[in-house]
DNA sequence: ATTTCATCCTGGAGGC
DNA sequence: TGCCTCCAGGATGAAA
C-alpha cells in the first residue's frame, strides 16, 4: 500500500531523523528480505558500515534509497506492508512499536547514540537491495536486477504531450496506470482516485480517451499526489510514517474503499469491479462506461 | 514488444 | 470460541 505519497513521507521523516548520524551496526533478522548481491557482499558491506553515515535519502517510484558514505546504497522496496519505525535499541523507546510488529522487524540500523531504525514488513513482500554507487555512468548491475532501469517516469516529470504518446495503447487505463514500467508511483488507491477526478471509467481503453481528458487526468494525478503528500499519505490499515503517525488522506478519498457508499459528487453507490486481477472503485455515473 | 496472470505472504474478516 | 476459507495488493517472471 505504500504508494508515492507514503514513500515520500517516509523519506521526509527519515531525512530529519537519521541523516549524518554515525552508524554502530546493522542487524539482519530475516535474511529472506535481502535481494540482489550475494551473501558475502552483504557481509562485506556490513563489516564496512560501523562509523559510516547515511548521506542522502531519496525516493524513486515507490522505492526508497539510502546512500551511505562508504559508496553503497540501500534500496528498500516496500511491497505491501513494508515500513520504517524509529526507536531506541537501548530501551526507553521514543516511538514504541506495537508488540505484534516486533516479530516482523527484519532489518535494523543501530546508531551510536542509541537511535534505531527498524524495517518492518508483516507480509514480507518487501525487499532490500544493496548496490555500489561509484560511477553513475556505469551503474551497478544489482540496480538492473532490482528493475530500476525499467521504471517509467515520475508522474511530476511527465509533460502532457508525453503522456498522450504514452497512452496510445490498447489496454484498460486502470492497468496502464498501475504499470510501474509506464508511469511509476501510482498504486491502487491513487489510480482509482485520479480516474474518478478525471471522470474516466477504469475499463476505458487508453487510446480511446480523448486528448482533453488525458490532459485532465495528468493534472489530477499530479494534484492528488501532491495533496496526499501534504496530508501525510493514506493509512488504510498498515501504513505509518517512521514516527508511527497515520496518514490523514483517507477521509478525503472519493472512491477507494468506498464500495456501496454514496458518491460524494452525485450520491450513486460507488461500485467495485476487478480489472486485471485488481479491484477498481468507481462511480458508475460520474465515470461513464466506455462504449464498445 | 506488449500485456495478462499466477505467485509470493500474513492478518483480518466472515461463515458456520 | 475456534476453525476454515477467502481476500487485500506490489512486483515479478512466465505465458499468451
Amino acid at each position: 500500500m505504500p504508494e508515492l505519497p507514503e514513500v515520500e513521507n517516509m523519506a521526509l521523516g527519515l531525512r530529519e531523523a537519521i541523516l549524518k548520524r554515525p552508524i554502530n551496526a546493522v542487524e539482519v533478522k530475516q535474511p529472506d528480505i535481502l535481494a540482489g548481491p550475494k551473501r558475502r557482499q552483504w557481509r562485506a558491506f556490513m563489516k564496512s558500515l560501523p562509523g559510516g553515515q547515511i548521506i542522502s535519502i531519496t525516493r524513486r517510484a515507490k522505492r526508497l534509497i539510502a546512500k551511505i558514505d562508504n559508496d553503497c546504497c540501500l534500496l528498500f522496496q516496500l511491497g505491501m506492508t513494508g515500513r520504517f519505525s524509529l526507536g531506541r535499541f537501548d530501551g526507553d523507546d521514543c516511538y514504541p512499536l506495537e508488540e505484534k510488529l516486533v516479530k516482523h522487524t527484519h532489518f535494523t540500523i543501530n546508531f551510536t547514540d542509541g537511535l534505531q531504525l527498524r524495517f518492518i514488513d508483516p507480509r514480507r513482500f518487501g525487499r532490500l537491495w544493496l548496490f555500489s554507487d561509484l560511477d553513475p555512468a556505469n551503474p551497478d548491475p544489482a540496480m538492473e536486477s532490482a528493475g530500476m532501469g525499467r521504471l517509467g517516469p515520475e508522474p511530476f516529470d511527465i509533460k502532457p504531450e508525453k503522456f498522450i504518446t504514452l497512452l496510445n495503447r490498447q489496454r484498460p487505463i486502470k492497468s496502464f496506470l498501475l504499470d510501474q514500467n509506464r508511469i511509476c508511483g501510482l498504486g491502487n488507491i491513487y489510480t482509482d482516485e485520479s480516474l474518478f477526478a478525471a471522470g474516466i471509467h477504469p475499463e476505458t481503453l487508453c487510446r480511446t480517451v480523448t486528448e482533453e481528458k488525458v490532459r485532465r487526468l495528468l493534472k489530477h494525478i499530479k494534484s492528488i499526489l501532491q495533496q496526499a503528500i501534504r496530508f501525510g499519505g493514506t493509512t488504510f490499515s498498515d501504513y505509518r510514517n517512521p514516527y508511527g503517525d497515520m496518514g490523514q488522506f483517507r477521509n478525503r478519498l472519493k472512491v477507494y474503499g468506498r464500495e456501496d457508499q454514496p458518491c460524494k459528487r452525485c450520491q450513486s453507490p460507488i461500485q467495485r469491479i476487478q480489472i486485471g486481477g485488481r479491484s477498481s472503485h468507481f462511480c458508475p455515473l460520474c465515470q461513464n462506461k466506455p462504449t464498445a
